[in-house]
DNA sequence: ATACACAAAATTGTATACAACGTTGTACGC
DNA sequence: GCGTACAACGTTGTATACAATTTTGTGTAT
């Protein structure tokens, strides 16, 4: 019986820590122990140290250099930022695709989730979710390049915890359903600016839902540090 | 007198493997051995693990499940992603810029290199690159996007081996120097469209420039896109 | 009470030991 | 000669030990 994995314990815990950290079960700061990791896994500290020594290089922690590991606090200016970088992922990713075309195959499948907003409505946030991560995800694929696919598959892991917030308001769904069909349709006519302009719009309106909702939720004092929550209380 | 570093021998370890790799002075596929490589730093295997296990995540190199790190070769379909990675990030930036402008001070700093093309004709190879490198570095800081700024910085060092066969004509400094000149242009004329057609001429000349310099220095055989790097004749 | 000095505890960084696994070379049978 | 079984070797994966350093706690002097 193979118990902690046939290859590597090392991307157990990997896994294990990092759904912990973006689902927010670890206070922001809060300092992960070696030795307390390898006894809870039931490991040793050198697995554990490799586990970390890998969050470290993906951003999911910071490692202060005799002090250990701390969980990096995603701050609402590193929010913005993440959704500046998908922004500049994306549009390319439409840009592109408008100036080239699409085949009938994948605009089909891109489009199908999207045709029926009444539908959509009963479905669980989290397969909207889900559902809208594999939009814009199938995009890139569209697209090709490796790297681009690769580091919005990353953006979507690290905003894991706020991928339900999106879809907080009803009329969102259909907002949702609009602004899909309009950026297929835009590629379709070969139109890549109409195309990178609503690509924008429908990401910025993401983060904006997300503002929205993080400021009715958690308040601000969850996720302020350098730049507050809030967008305008400046003094 | 510190030997090895007051703080960490990983990172030194890191720095020196990753220069290395970018600079090919490693055969593709080349296995790095733990002990070879912890006895070769006068250290242990547990740092060079460490070490190991970062480039990993970086890409640099390869980590099979039960036989050991390889440097990860870098295939011609690679180098295209990077650019196109490149291109994603850059024509945001520029795109951001040129709808909100750019402060003098900023743009005296940006323009200033590549006002006197007979005076750069003297530089060193290596100079011009880093210049190069600096203009768009600097693009990306006035913008402030922190990741999009730390991506593309990974970005000059994963291309580090060819950022000089970009300047190996004479007339592409000139060309340079233009299209540097022309995108500033249309970024203080908040021309948006332009400014990003430009740094897309502008990223993508370097690119065909890449290829034109391996194909013609190496070979095509050298980074043929399904094909490792095999320095021996295939059958 | 506060500040400083110093010792004790906790934690990281590194080294080393050992077991599990993969690879390679060789001998044997066909 | 060719293919397979098996042993010897090399390498990784994990555990553990020890040293260096930071943090914490305590006692004393001001």
């Amino acid at each position: 019986m193979r118990d902690s994995g046939d290859q590597d314990s090392v991307r157990h815990i990997v896994r294990t820590l990092r759904r912990r950290i973006v689902a927010w079960q670890y206070p922001p700061q809060f300092p992960l122990v070696e030795e307390a990791l390898a006894q809870e896994f039931g490991l040793s500290r050198s697995p554990v140290r490799q586990a970390l020594t890998h969050l470290a290089a993906e951003g999911l922690v910071e490692r202060l250099p005799r002090r250990g590991f701390r969980v990096q606090q995603l701050k609402m200016v590193d929010v913005e930022d993440l959704y500046g970088f998908r922004l500049a992922l994306e549009s390319q990713v439409v840009r592109a695709l408008a100036s080239r075309g699409l085949d009938e195959q994948t605009l089909a499948r891109l489009r199908a989730p999207w045709q029926d907003p009444q539908a959509l409505a009963s479905e669980p946030v989290t397969r909207l979710a889900e559902l809208d991560e594999g939009f814009h995800l199938g995009l890139a694929q569209a697209h090709g390049n490796a790297l681009i696919i690769r580091h919005l598959e990353h953006i979507n892991e690290r905003l894991f915890a706020f991928r339900e917030l999106d879809f907080d308001g009803n009329d969102r769904i259909a907002s949702t359903c609009a602004e899909h069909g309009g950026i297929l349709e835009a590629i379709v006519a070969r139109d890549v600016a109409l195309a990178c302009e609503l690509i924008e719009r429908n990401i910025n309106s993401g983060l904006g839902n997300v503002e929205d909702a993080l400021v009715r939720l958690v308040g601000r004092s969850y996720l302020s540090s350098t730049h507050p929550v809030s967008k305008g209380v400046s003094p």
